[in-house]
RNA sequence: GCGUUCGUAGCUCAGCUGGAUAGAGCGACGGACUUCGAAUCCGUAGGCCGCAGGUUCGAGUCCUGCCGGACGCACCA
């Protein structure tokens, strides 16, 4: 249904333009889209707040005058709500013109609708095919932090996309090809004597990682070990039977590992690009580019495209030698992906630092002709930084993604032992990742993608205050309550629910929150910015447990009003429920 | 040097297309568990929104300059 902001701002704009033509302003005619609407900061004062100021010229007329103008017109006032999903009242405050929408119609809506599974869609990207690539691991080494920030902000994107209506499908390129590999396997070779994972006790990747490592060992000890990984590279693009065979077998560790890692976090995709068949694709459509003048061949040999005009200098396509490198591969990638789904927009979920990579990449597309690379989007987000600065795999300060999940859920094991919980919640090593799951993808989507990030290990293994586990907990509460429901407690079942019982000034601010469950999800999906799903399930949480404080449910000698909270207790589930599950956030019945 | 981006309370962060008195959490201090679960709630203290101009009826938000941080400016990925 259409938000009662839009329905209200075509009210605001019809009646502006019947004040002008009354006024004899020919030809001033206001689109519904030009009005300005916000939210008036104390429920007193309405729920929608239509601040006058920008008419005041052309109606030469102060604000607070022509919101009173406006205002009270009474036969106006029946036709705005006639066949109107959100009545309400026009009032004038001072320079503004407010909207006090009818509270039972609305608790009607909600009630109504709520525990539908449609409860938080919106029809925006209806029809629209959105491909998001996220994640994207090297294999050499195990996920970490950095990965993990990646990886949740592109699943809760698409999930968040598809909510908003979109078809949606999720890829990931795993580069399982490069020089660092070669690094790995060069180390294994030196030091592995061909044990495996299992006869070391390590998880596969975790192996990998710890030879990638040991490449650093190796150089000291031998000087030519660069030069050696540049070799066994060669070696691999020639197809040498050995190397293969050795790459094949290390890679295989390493992705194993890999997917138990996305299967941990609970990411998944619809469709995994491997480097090994991806890297020489694109080389034919940069040598057509060449044949037509989009590129051309520099002295050394190689191609390149000018870019200065726009100020990103000159890029190298393809080497001297026809191999590609790596902005060749995802040119090759990008018309491969579109080829077999034509998408509408491609979302590149990768880090901040490869925004030049991405405005070169997209230019390039485009001057070969593709007119759909306007459809590509780089989403770029912000490193995760330590108190102490960067995380330096040499410095051995990267946050490994398995440990920091390990040590997140022995906290939360810790926490329901100590508060008593392990009989509830049953089994604890299950809740416990659940709550530690939790409060990792919420940390890590509260803060606007765009920003860089810090780290702080005490602060983000907290459970209490705005955290994951806050949200969880309310979820919780609410299950709790029906639950005792369900079980007879209490005399709710001896009520009939009524919206007008929850009309009260008590109930209204949780029950507007409610309502803009389906609008945030919108605003997210336009935005391309989980944050402000993660701020609102804050908010809902927040506000249902000052709501539940005052407002008894169950212990209610009133059977129909404990009726009637029941029933908000149930829209509060389905939201919290909802925005959880768009927000990575496994959603807890009791904890 | 050039480009991108960030700068809001002691710390970590919100603040939707410019609109009403700039908000949370943590930390500090003081309160609330014989009533639906205290991973909670209530209260107090804490702000030249980096600085300086400009646009506007109105700027934390837009523009310009400066200061400070991060990232980038590879025939690496």
């Amino acid at each position: 249904m259409e938000h009662y902001i839009v329905q209200w701002k075509s009210v605001v704009a019809a009646r502006l333009n019947a004040f002008a033509r009354e006024k004899g302003l020919l030809g001033y005619r206001l689109s519904p889209y030009e009005i300005v609407a916000e939210k008036p900061p104390k429920p007193e004062l309405g729920d929608i707040g239509f601040p006058l100021f920008s008419y005041a010229k052309q109606f030469r007329m102060a604000p607070a005058q022509i919101a009173l103008e406006i205002a009270n017109r009474e036969h106006d006032m029946r036709a705005d709500n006639v066949g109107r999903d959100w009545p309400g009242n026009l009032k004038a405050v001072g320079p503004y013109l407010n909207v006090y929408l009818d509270r039972t119609q609305a608790v009607d809506y909600l009630l109504a609708h709520s525990e539908e599974s449609s409860w938080g869609t919106s029809s925006l990207f209806n029809g629209r095919k959105i491909m998001v690539e996220f994640s994207c691991p090297n294999t050499n080494k195990p996920l970490h932090l950095g990965h993990l920030r990646n990886n949740v902000l592109g699943e809760s994107l698409a999930r968040i996309t598809a909510a908003a209506g979109a078809e949606v499908k999720k890829v990931d390129l795993i580069n399982d090809r490069g020089i660092h590999i070669c690094k790995s396997m060069l180390a294994y070779l030196a030091y592995g004597e061909n044990r495996s994972p299992e006869d070391e006790g390590l998880k596969s990747d975790h192996f990998v990682g710890k030879y990638y490592v040991l490449f650093n060992k190796l150089k000291e000890e031998d000087p030519q070990a660069e030069q050696k990984a540049q070799e066994l590279l060669q070696k691999w693009e020639a197809g040498d039977p050995e190397v293969i065979a050795l790459w094949k077998k290390m890679n295989d560790w390493a992705v194993e590992g890999i997917m138990a890692t996305y299967r941990r976090q609970q990411v998944s995709f619809d469709e995994f690009h491997f480097e090994h068949d991806t890297y020489k694709l694109g080389r034919k459509e940069v040598l057509d580019g060449l044949a037509r003048g989009v590129f051309y061949r520099g002295e050394d040999g190689a191609i390149w495209i000018d870019l200065e005009d726009l100020g990103l200098g000159k890029k190298v396509l393809l080497r001297k030698d026809g191999t590609s490198i790596y902005i060749t591969q995802d040119i090759g990638t990008a018309i491969m992906r579109h080829e077999r789904w034509p998408f509408d927009e491609l979302i590149y979920v990768v880090a901040s630092e490869q925004q030049y990579h991405f405005k070169v990449l997209f230019e390039v597309l485009r001057r070969l002709g593709y007119d759909w690379a306007a459809n590509l989007y780089h989403l770029s987000y912000g490193l995760v930084n330590l108190p102490s600065g960067r995380m330096k795999t040499r410095e051995g300060t990267v946050v490994d993604a398995d440990d920091l999940i390990d040590e997140l859920t022995r906290l939360a094991a810790q926490e329901i032992v100590e508060k008593d919980r392990s009989e509830a919640v049953g089994d604890i090593q299950s809740v416990a990742e659940k709550i530690a799951l939790g409060a990792l993808h919420y940390f890590l989507l509260q803060i606007s993608p765009n920003k860089d990030m810090l780290y702080n290990p005490e602060q983000s293994l907290s459970f209490t205050g705005d955290t994951g586990p806050y949200i969880q907990y309310m979820g919780a509460r609410a299950s709790s309550i029906l639950r005792k429901y369900e079980q007879g407690e209490g005399n709710a079942s001896r009520g009939t629910s009524g919206a007008a019982l929850l009309a009260s000034d008590a109930d209204w601010p949780l029950v507007r929150l409610l309502l803009e469950l389906s609008s945030t999800v919108e605003q997210s999906a336009r935005t391309k910015d989980p944050s402000i799903l993660a701020g609102y399930a804050h908010g809902v949480a927040s506000e249902f447990s000052a709501w539940y404080r005052d407002n008894p449910v169950l212990n209610n000698d009133d059977a129909n009003l404990s009726a009637s909270r029941v029933a908000l207790v149930r829209a509060v589930q389905s939201t919290l429920r909802r925005a959880s599950e768009l927000l990575c956030m496994p959603f807890l019945e009791a904890m």
